[in-house]
DNA sequence: GTCTATAGTTGGATAGAC
DNA sequence: GTCTATCCAACTATAGAC
């Protein structure tokens, strides 16, 4: 997050609270303009347009997620890096919940102007997970099932993150880390020898 | 889905495609009329406004869904449970792409008309997950877990499955319900003792 | 039951004063 | 750099002919 005026900031965190409960087609500028406490001209004197203005706002949020999984992974390896994976993405949708609903909803869209940018952003933050599972179950890469399992991981834990943060956000954070891990674990399955792919 | 008028499904054909493409808010009634190859007045004959239109079409669909994993889980239970009920929810999710994008970037906004109905669903569709898990791994019920887990379970599969239709869509979706699977059968996880929650 | 035409409102964007 | 006032396009919804 980049340092920048007050009303920038405040124009920046009104649009993120409403999107997260309108989603961004549903958010009106004249919504973001009074929950800033500006007027309507000063968010076009700061942002070009409403396109601009969320792509900017999707574009750094995603950048900054990108960054932390990839510094989170470095200097572990396989499933130990699978933890703080999970560990890192769980903290970062609890530290912007809103951030964290807005994308959840428009991952899956193809219409927006940012599509690009947000096709790399899921590009590169599930080759991180993708990268942790190849080195814990190399056989996974060569069937290709090592994306999907890296969409598995990805999605299991943005799904349960929401769930605790709307519904259930008295529950300590390591609890949430502790049950996520535990879906991963085994111990939902039978104790069993080789499992074919 | 209910046997009716091909003018009434019609337009509900054509405004889940399009809403799939652009989300709910971003559907216009002009757009629906015209891929549906009615007049406008013609929706407005058959639904009483917008909200309505999309209300019955999620509902319904999300009732199948459920109703489909229900008796998916029928006769099951644990890890057999989880296995089927991995399958069905992706058989669905192939069946129906349209809805499940839709259903997908609208299961965490709380700002909608149908916001009851949908809260429900999620609820019931949960459930048949953490029944399964709590069999499988009665601990996971004392310690709260469960319900994570059975949101765990849930993201991982729509996500795979999503990435799966609009991204790797030769992919046989035997090899997709076998991956999701192998993200939980422990084989990421060091082989190891017993694990604390 | 479906159409055309239009009413009424909202929303993105801009002009120009301060 | 921020405000007020306004333009204009797009949208939901309705009226009334057929």
């Amino acid at each position: 997050m980049v340092r920048m005026t007050g009303t920038k900031r405040a124009i920046l965190d009104a649009a993120i609270e409403i999107a997260a409960e309108r989603g961004i087609s549903g958010t009106t500028m004249d919504d973001v303009a009074e929950r800033a406490g500006v007027a309507k001209g000063s968010l076009y004197y700061n942002f070009a347009s409403k396109d601009k203005l969320f792509e900017g706002l999707l574009g750094e949020g995603m950048a900054a997620l990108t960054e932390a999984l990839r510094g989170a992974r470095a200097g572990t390896a396989g499933w130990a890096a699978i933890e703080v994976l999970v560990t890192t993405l769980l903290g970062s949708i609890a530290a912007n919940t809103a951030l964290a609903k807005v994308i959840a909803g428009d991952i899956f869209r193809t219409d927006r102007a940012w599509r690009e940018t947000s096709f790399a952003f899921k590009h590169d933050a599930l080759a991180e997970f993708e990268t942790a599972i190849v080195e814990a179950l190399p056989e996974a890469s060569a069937t290709g099932a090592a994306t999907l399992m890296a969409s598995s991981v990805f999605g299991a834990t943005l799904m349960a993150g929401l769930q605790w943060l709307l519904f259930d956000e008295e529950r300590p954070q390591s609890e949430v880390v502790a049950a996520i891990l535990l879906t991963f674990s085994g111990r939902l399955a039978p104790a069993s020898p080789s499992r074919e792919l």
